[in-house]
Order: C-alpha cells, then structure tokens, then sequence
DNA sequence: GTCTATATGAAGATAGAC
DNA sequence: GTCTATCTTCATATAGAC
C-alpha cells in the first residue's frame, strides 16, 4: 500500500514490493495469484472498511444532524488513511474491467446514503440546494479534499479541522446552524 | 495527453504514443528529449494556462463579485478539459523533482489568489468562514470535483453546473447572494 | 514457504542508413 | 525526419530444489 501509493500500482514492480518485505520475488506468489490482485485486494478493503464505518453510525431523523455525523466520518476516516484514499482515487484505472465494476458498485452505493440524507433535509424543506446530486458530490469532494493539506500534528488538529469543514458543509446546503 | 490520461503515464509506452500519432518510436525522439519532458510540457502548459484565464479577469473590488468570477473561471476551465486536469492532479508522482518544484510552484500561486479573495471578503466581513486557507482548499477541491461527473451534452448545460455550483460556494462561504 | 534460475516479453533510448 | 535494428535493463510470472 505503500509503495502503491508513493510511485502509483503502474510504476511499482514486484521485486521492490519483494525487496521492501524482505523476500524474493517468486515468494511473493505465495501470498498472492498476481499483482492485480494486490491492488483490488487494497481498494475492496478500504472501500468496505468505508461502508462498515458508515453503517455502524446510529440512526439520525434530524437530517442536519445526520449530515454530520456523515460529514465527521468521512473526513476522520479519510484524514486517518491518505495512503489507502490516494490508491482508491488514483488507481481505478489500473483495475481489470471486473475489479473496476465491484469498486465502483460500492463506491455508488457509499454516495447514494449521502445523497439520500440530503434528499430528506431538502424535503423537509432544511436544507437549501438547487440539486442533490451535484450537492452529493460537492460534499464529497470538499471533505476528500482534506488529504491533499492536512497532516497529522500540523498548524490544526483533526478536531479542529472537521468542526471548521462542518460549519462550510453546513452553509453550503443552507442549514441554520444547530 | 489523452494516453497519459486514460492509463496513466506510467502505464504508457512510448511504442503506444508512437504507434497512435503514426510514426514508429524511433522518431518521437525527434520532438521530445525523453518521455519525462512530454508530461511536463503537458503540465506546464496546462497550469500556465490556467494562470493566463486567471490574469485575464477583471479587477472585481467586490468580494464576493471577485469570488464569483473565479469560481466560474475554475470550474468552466476544468470542466472543458478533464484530460489536462486529470493529468495534473494524478500525476504529479511522476514528475522528476524538479519538474515537480515548478509545477508545485504554479498551483501554490494560483490558490494563493483565491486565497487572497476570501481574505479581502473576510476582512470586510461579507464572507463568513473560520480560516481563509482551509477555505481555499475545500472551494478548489469542492470545484474540481466537477470533473468526477460532470459531461458535456449529460442531464445539465455547463450554465446549469456553473449556477448550482456558485451558490453552494456562496453559502459555504456564509456571502448574501446579490 | 523461500530460494535461485529462468522463460518471455516489453520498456526507454540510441545508432546509423536513407 | 523517419525508418529498422539494437543496446540494456527491467518487467511479470513460473519451475523446481531445498
């Protein structure tokens, strides 16, 4: 995970992932059919990791609170892992056709309950945004966007950071603060 | 660009380059001293590009006028060229040290003009968010998600995307709408 | 379960004819 | 400016000894 995540799946070769173990090579096949399964392996994981995480959070009626209890998951459980959220954003295209169909399917399925909380606030007329979709993955984006600055023990803590994201999430769907 | 967009760079030889342009490998050396300098060119010209669009808007003294033009800047700039942009966030890995300290360079400029936006709109007092670099980040990012959904010709026009889009980072952003 | 050795192919880049 | 041919290195994956 790694090495996949510092040089990319394409640019890393079995021996370096062999040397960094320290084994050989060939008895990397002990452990795995090939290198594709490596990667598909990283990615189901941390996908259905994703989705755990997601269906161990309780019950919300209130939509705004149900979008932050989202809003929080999704960037600790991204902050928590860059290396695993760079692989699963980075190398889909290094998926075979069948490995890219199962990521995807549980990707949609992880984008569908958020979108579904914002269905919810915008009927009960809490939340103000012209298209749930389009708000469905500008939420994702802005939170995933954390990885590409945020460090462990820099300027901000995790704390810090999820509360300055939730007050943005917030504004952006056009909920009054609770 | 479109190789180095559909496998990633890595992933492509120059015998595929070769063989889609129509000339045999030998003879890419003619245009490009190695594979490296044909993903920097790309990116370099990609970013100065951006910079250019940006240096092309008016002066806007409003805030909020200002945060406007530059959201509609970015996310029409992105959304009609998702191969560039694709490249230029994936990557970046790939990027000799020194190529990459120039296109680092780039961006950091380019989301410093942003950055400066949401100080002026903050200092006024028309923006509302707790910190101008987080903000910064979560606007680029919430805007670049564009690209993980947004075709030309699909269920809404860029106009539709642009609006939507703009009123969310207005929200998000705590900015009264005009 | 790990090793060495190897099969097989492809990579980036260059040389030199035309 | 393009070609063919090639240098050199590296890739994934497998075979078979221990």
């Amino acid at each position: 995970m790694r090495l996949f995540a510092q040089h990319g799946y394409a640019a890393v070769s079995m021996r370096q992932i062999a040397r960094d173990v320290g084994v050989q090579a060939g008895a990397l096949y002990n452990y795995t059919p090939d290198k594709q399964s490596l990667l598909f392996d990283l990615m189901q994981t941390h996908m259905g990791d994703l989705l755990a995480a997601r269906a161990e959070l309780p019950m919300e009626p209130d939509p705004v609170a149900a979008l932050k209890a989202f809003a929080r998951l999704h960037l600790r459980f991204h902050a928590e892992r860059p290396d695993e959220v760079f692989i699963a954003y980075m190398e889909l295209r290094n998926l075979s056709d069948d490995n890219f169909t199962k990521i995807e399917e549980m990707r949609r399925a992880y984008e569908d309950q958020l979108e579904a909380i914002l269905r919810a606030g915008i009927e009960q007329g809490v939340f103000r945004v012209a298209d749930s979709k389009i708000a469905t993955m500008a939420a994702i984006a802005m939170l995933t966007g954390v990885n590409t600055w945020f460090r462990q023990g820099g300027r901000l803590s995790l704390s810090e950071v999820e509360q300055i994201y939730w007050e943005m999430l917030r504004q952006a769907v056009g909920a009054q603060s609770e």
